[in-house]
DNA sequence: CTTCCTATGTGCGATAACACACGTAGGAAG
DNA sequence: CTTCCTACGTGTGTTATCGCACATAGGAAG
């Protein structure tokens, strides 16, 4: 069981919410977590899911999306290095509403259900960083729902890709139009029109399965007020360093 | 400072999160309630706002608001007798990027923002409470989301109409299409419509800044799923008999 | 009873997004 | 090179909602 090598230990910091932590409290949680690949379009949680685990991704971007009885579906919010994904397990309901599917390809950590509640209860540190990470990512999903009501297609698809590309090393998000379509909860013929425009202006380059960002302060002036509200309550909350913008 | 007669503690009971702890720590806490009137209209706390306060109606209704740089405005969520207004002082974010607008006038309590941290690090009963509401919350917020996306102004006021009817004691909603309308972010217009929709099927009453509730039961049947997802989710994590449904 | 403010009712053109249909093209597999 | 699946592009008509304009009506204040 001593598989903590130097390379997972650097791994780990990758993710804010393990790097946040400093030993011995860090080798302490390090020791409980075990490394995992997320494939795209894995589906880690279903809605009403008592899940085994939580996820710290690394590279990897989960998305939480809602799934109606008729099949459409909505996101709720996504989980990057930024964050961790099963809140539910530490604020005790154990389950939530959503499915939690794999958006883009990487790696990660997980930890036992069991050994995330008692570090939770036991390390004032651990559990002080989840909380914040809660109230950030509950200012994701607030701005979601504003976003949601307000604003264009459009718009929208700049905070998407905006969030998708601040948790991804690259400039290349492997995505087709469906998929995004799914996330955004609008047609697909939506999302490669708004796409289009977009490339129009020199923000992104859209080929078959991939849209590259090309002009990123471009995309931040195009895009509407949520992506900023989102990403300064990160930075507050998280002192997160997660925007390109600032880095 | 003696002043917490008998009413008192029964009106604190009808906030369920305090109706549900036990003596000694209700004891405890309600010596730190102070009683609050809630007018129509207050602002409790405004965007970025640090409060000294955290708030438990009993038969107010808070909404909480974000308002766009335009003025356009749209409603994350609403806090009634099942909650407490201040999820930012024990999640330690400090402030939120809402307003809270008292939507029902109405009673309730307010507790200084020391006192519920302190409760929050002392009492495992008062934690836990709090926590799982923090995760109701979150899963009324994330239908707020969906419902944006998804669903017509009609279903969308007859979610609004049966949330607010939840947490009041009267079929009366003293509420003006106006105000509705910045709540679920639309027209004012667009808010009149959906009521004469509503009205025409004896759902509800619909008189000058007054509507009524006249068949709950067919408002329950003309919702869209998001009631239903964000009703059960409280109940199961609250064991909350809110919904007059399963009274 | 009259005035006047506010809430609601209603109509109309504009627009964004929808549903559906079908054409085109990238690129892996044979 | 050809086949074929999948992703993307595009057109048409429909619908929900918007923005604006203005008419009506409840009801408190004078």
């Amino acid at each position: 069981m001593q598989n903590t090598p130097k390379s997972d230990h650097n791994d780990a910091q990758r993710n804010i919410i393990l790097g946040s932590l400093f030993d011995p409290e860090f080798s302490r949680v390090l020791a409980k977590l075990e490394p995992v690949t997320f494939n795209l379009g894995d589906v880690l949680y279903e809605s009403g899911d008592v899940s085994k685990f939580a996820y710290f991704p690394t590279t990897a971007i989960i998305s939480l999306l809602y799934i109606m009885e008729n099949g459409a579906t909505a996101e709720i919010g996504l989980v990057g290095n930024d964050g961790i994904l099963g809140i539910s397990l530490f604020m005790g309901g154990e389950t939530t509403t959503n499915r939690a599917v794999v958006q883009s390809a990487g790696l990660g950590f997980k930890m036992n259900a069991k050994d995330v509640k008692a570090e939770f209860a036991l390390c004032r540190k651990f559990q002080k960083v989840l909380l914040l990470y809660t109230q950030a990512f509950l200012t994701q999903i607030s701005q979601t729902a504003v976003c949601n009501r307000l604003h264009s297609v459009e718009q929208q698809l700049c905070r998407w890709l905006l969030l998708s590309h601040d948790r991804l090393d690259s400039d290349k998000l492997v995505m087709t139009h469906d998929l995004i379509s799914n996330m955004l909860g609008v047609r697909r013929e939506g999302v490669t029109l708004a796409a289009q425009k977009l490339a129009k202006r020199k923000l992104i380059k859209n080929v078959r399965g991939t849209i590259t960002v090309i002009d990123r302060i471009g995309l931040e002036n195009a895009v509407c007020e949520c992506y900023k509200v989102v990403n300064d309550e990160y930075e507050r909350l998280l002192d997160n360093k997660l925007s390109r913008h600032f880095a």
